[in-house]
RNA sequence: GCGAGAGUGGCGGAACUGGUAGACGCGCUGGAUUUAGGUUCCAGUAGGGAGACCUGUGGGGGUUCGAAUCCCCCCUCUCGCACCA
């Protein structure tokens, strides 16, 4: 068999799309569909793996396409980051020098795949024509009070002196001198995604073309809960130190108290007193774990007394105030009342150090005594030990206690969420630089806007010690004040990449506007996109920064939308031998040699078969030839049997009513294929959508085989082109330019991508013959054909005369007949 | 621990709102073509049984005329969160 010549096919296809401009989409295009796929960081290097992203990005655009959209698919470059500073600092590139190499490579490997993308709207974000935007955005939310400074904790390495980020640390240790990691407070920027938790959470409703489990993650990470914020003061000084709880029916159980390591208030409560050493040697020891043992299951619980009481307002009791490793600072208040006999982790704390355990809410039926419990008792019962509360229902007494507590303004009803504000600065060069100076009399003032874009210094060192490398530019460093002229300092902290990314998909629409980040009108011509394609891994990072960041450009009027994204889809991953492909692993499929012996559509044609592509798939080097020996089969069967490729020429129409059977049925199994293709593009059913188009390539090739050497007539001939023509079609968006080629042989001039996505006519895939399946007592024991729609009595009829059926039948009386239309018959007897 | 998803031939996977389990592809077996290997083509391929048939969708129960699909219990794997008060 020959052989199709996807050497010379490829380069040349691509060469016209490019030239052709195929994906070029003017801003002011009717009917729009913007496809985008997250634009990649530029390591430089692609595996099979990776490709399926784009594959399938590319094969949406095209059908869309040929259903008559206007297709926006971009690309870009999330150029900043950690991997360009190792280059630096390990081998001397300079960053942008790096990245730059990079992103030709892997602008060559979109090529070399076919993937098309409208590189006149290409951008980087190192770029600083994008960073100004960037820095002009953060200008915008410090401005409304929305990115703001506070200490926060950082992985430090005592040996070279400087930041790590958290995936330099192994085990606590630094990656690159083995140091262990300490940890320690720096000023640091954050924006305030908090204040947008519940519409972040609402908003998830609206997102109905987003998978549940995406939904979900968010859900969780967002983490609303309801409750109490209970008035607790401590007893020798007074102070407040109230509490979130989301069992206030569990209150009059307090039997002690805890607070963060990091808790404000420690400090003051034991200065000067006895325990005050140990106190605080604790604390340091706690706030040291936390550092290293982020991640690490089960740490066991560990705590001291502070020395010091609070009241609990329900009852006026005094009970002991600790300080514990399993109570976060950055959580409700810091503070958490302590039930043992209703809290599993309470629970442990109290008998590891001898606390007392009060039962609040119990079984009647079986009831607890505090001495028995071996673990906490969390399930619902009855108010006990509770004041006025007793014998009431604990659901209920989760109403009743706050109305009671809000009554007397000993506690209010309060809501408290698992999200935190967004840290956003990085103690790196290769980033972002914050556009803030500070100034000794003014604070820190953001740069105005027209001083923008604050650019990077080239004049840094890397050594991967010490400081920020912005810090050795002494041209970066130093500038006036905006705001009074006097000597100021710049930020020499940058931004973190999600930052860049959380509007990256604005910028697409207006990527040359120089006097704003985009244009507000196109912005909303354009959006949402409709279809956004990407991996999980960003459900709970990028995903939700995009979300916040529509929500603030569109609260300041810049965009008319606050959901950025109608339609997700998260790609599963390509394993092989089991796990991740990875250079470092050695298993990673690279796709030149890949290209080279099968080309670009087989690749492709078998990323898309090889599973569901919501679900992580294994590659398998020998099923890729299957894909190739299809398309082969298809190559061969378009040469000897040339279609038309605008359908006109069919010399004989399929519709009369006297076709030959065997017509009839490949006319029927076209229309059939055309419609259950079209069906499964639409829902992302790559696998199936190519397994029925071999179906239907498989059925070509046996109604040919059974014309044997007879010349076919008029209608057998119209059939095969019918269907060699649409099977051409429906391959076009999957294996772009194998489609092309046969299209252009076929009609001597024109792209594939300029003809319509083939309908379907419902009446020619209509089976008028079917076979059912007939039970008896439940077992399938064989089958008839019928006419379509045929009645119970007929069917039952032939099933009674059906001789395979006799003995099943015979000497039994029929009891009841069950008949589902064109499906099945079952026939109980007895 | 909590949340989500998954478990179907030797393998990847199909199966619409419960209705002939195993589409399509890989692999394997046999045959044809070929000097030969490879390629290509044809046939076969869930297991058991000579056969009529029987058994089969992680395991066990249940609902139903009928269950991969619905319900209950259990097991295994993957992912996410992980002391969230």
């Amino acid at each position: 068999m020959e052989r199709y010549p996807f050497a010379e096919i490829e380069p040349k296809w691509q060469r016209r799309w490019e030239e052709g401009g195929l994906f070029r989409c003017p801003t002011d295009a009717p009917n729009k569909y913007y496809c985008l796929v997250m634009y990649p960081y530029p390591s430089g290097d692609l595996h099979v793996g990776h490709g399926r992203n784009y594959i399938i990005g590319d094969a949406v655009a095209r059908y869309e396409m040929m259903r008559g959209r206007s297709v926006l698919t971009p690309m870009g470059w999330d150029a900043f980051g950690l991997p360009a500073e190792n280059a630096a600092i390990e081998r001397g590139i300079h960053p942008p020098v790096w990245t730059d190499q990079n992103i030709i490579k892997m602008k060559a490997q979109f090529e070399a795949w076919g993937i098309g993308y409208d590189w006149e709207r290409e951008f980087a974000s190192h770029q600083p024509s994008f960073y100004r935007w960037t820095q002009w955005i953060f200008v915008k939310l410090f401005q409304h009070g929305l990115a703001y400074r506070k200490a926060a904790s950082v992985n430090w390495c005592p040996s070279c002196a400087t930041v790590l980020a958290n995936e330099q640390v192994v085990d606590g240790k630094c990656e690159r001198c083995d140091s262990v990691v300490a940890p320690r407070d720096l000023e640091q920027w954050f924006f305030k995604i908090t204040d947008y938790a519940d519409r972040l959470l609402t908003g998830l409703d609206r997102l109905e073309g987003w998978p549940e489990r995406v939904r979900i993650m968010q859900r969780n990470w967002i983490g609303r809960s309801e409750g109490v914020e209970i008035d607790f003061t401590v007893a020798e000084t007074g102070d407040p130190l109230p509490c979130f709880t989301t069992r206030v029916d569990t209150t009059f159980g307090v039997t002690y108290m805890v607070m963060a390591a990091e808790h404000p208030l420690l400090r003051g409560l034991v200065a000067g007193t006895d325990r005050e050493a140990e106190v605080l040697a604790f604390a340091d020891k706690v706030r040291a774990q936390a550092a290293i043992e982020r991640g690490a299951a089960d740490v066991e619980k560990v705590g001291v007394w502070t020395g010091r009481h609070v009241v609990n307002p329900v009852n006026g009791e005094k009970v002991q105030l600790w300080i514990a490793n399993y109570v976060l600072m950055e959580y409700g208040t810091g503070a958490v009342m302590a039930v043992p006999a209703h809290d599993q982790r309470d629970f442990e704390f109290a008998r590891e150090y001898g606390l007392p355990i009060r039962v609040v809410i119990d079984r009647p039926d079986d009831p607890l005594s505090a001495d028995g419990m071996t673990e906490a008792y969390v399930e619902d019962g009855v108010q006990a030990n509770s004041g006025e509360f007793d014998g009431l229902p604990n659901r209920e007494g989760i109403e009743r206690i706050a109305d009671w507590m809000e009554g007397k303004g000993i506690g209010r009803r309060a809501v408290s969420y698992r999200l935190r504000d967004w840290l956003v600065s990085r103690q790196r060069y290769w980033g972002t630089p914050i556009p803030v100076i500070y100034c000794a009399a003014c604070g820190p003032v953001a740069v105005p806007e027209e001083d923008l874009p604050v650019l990077l210094p080239t004049d840094v060192t890397f050594s991967g010690k010490g400081e920020s490398p912005l810090t050795t530019s002494a041209s970066f460093l130093e500038a006036p004040c905006p705001k009074c002229g006097g000597e100021g300092r710049r930020e020499t902290d940058t931004l973190d990449t999600f930052v860049d990314s959380s509007w990256y998909l604005l910028r697409y629409i207006s990527p040359k506007e120089e006097s704003a980040p985009f244009v507000t009108t196109d912005v909303n011509h354009w959006f949402p996109v409709d279809q956004y394609i990407g991996g999980i891994e960003h459900a709970c990072g990028h995903l939700i920064f995009v979300r916040f960041m529509t929500k603030v450009l569109h609260d300041l009027g810049l965009v008319g939308f606050d959901e950025p994204i109608e339609r997700l889809f998260s790609q599963g991953m390509i394993n092989k031998d089991g796990t991740k492909m990875s250079k470092s692993k050695g298993n990673a499929v690279p796709p030149d040699e890949l290209i080279a012996r099968y080309g670009a559509d087989t690749e492709r044609l078998y990323t898309l078969f090889i599973g569901p592509p919501d679900r992580d798939s294994e590659w398998s080097d020998t099923a890729v030839e299957g894909a190739y020996r299809f398309l082969n089969r298809v190559w061969n069967l378009v040469m000897d049997w040339p279609f038309d490729a605008n359908g006109a020429a069919t010399p004989e129409p399929l519709t009369a009513p006297d076709l030959p059977d065997s017509v009839q049925a490949l006319h029927r199994k076209t229309h059939q294929t055309i419609r259950k293709v079209t069906h499964d593009m639409d829902g992302f059913h790559f696998n199936t959508a190519v397994a029925a188009v071999m179906e239907l390539t498989n059925a070509v090739r046996s109604f040919i085989e059974g014309l044997g050497e007879k010349k076919p007539s008029g209608r057998e001939r119209a059939a095969v082109r019918e269907a060699t023509r649409h099977i051409v079609l429906l391959l076009a968006p999957m294996v772009p330019h194998f489609a092309e080629e046969l299209w252009e042989r076929a009609a001597g001039s024109g792209s594939i991508f300029a003809a319509a996505w083939p309908g379907f006519d419902e009446d020619a895939a209509r089976e008028d013959v079917v076979t059912i399946a007939i039970q008896i007592n439940g077992k399938l024991r064989g089958d008839v054909d019928v006419p379509r729609g045929s009645e119970e009595a007929a069917v039952v009829a032939l099933a009674q005369q059906n001789e395979r059926l006799a003995k099943h039948l015979e000497g039994k009386e029929l009891k009841r007949v069950i008949f589902v239309p064109d499906r099945i018959v079952n026939l109980i007897v007895k």
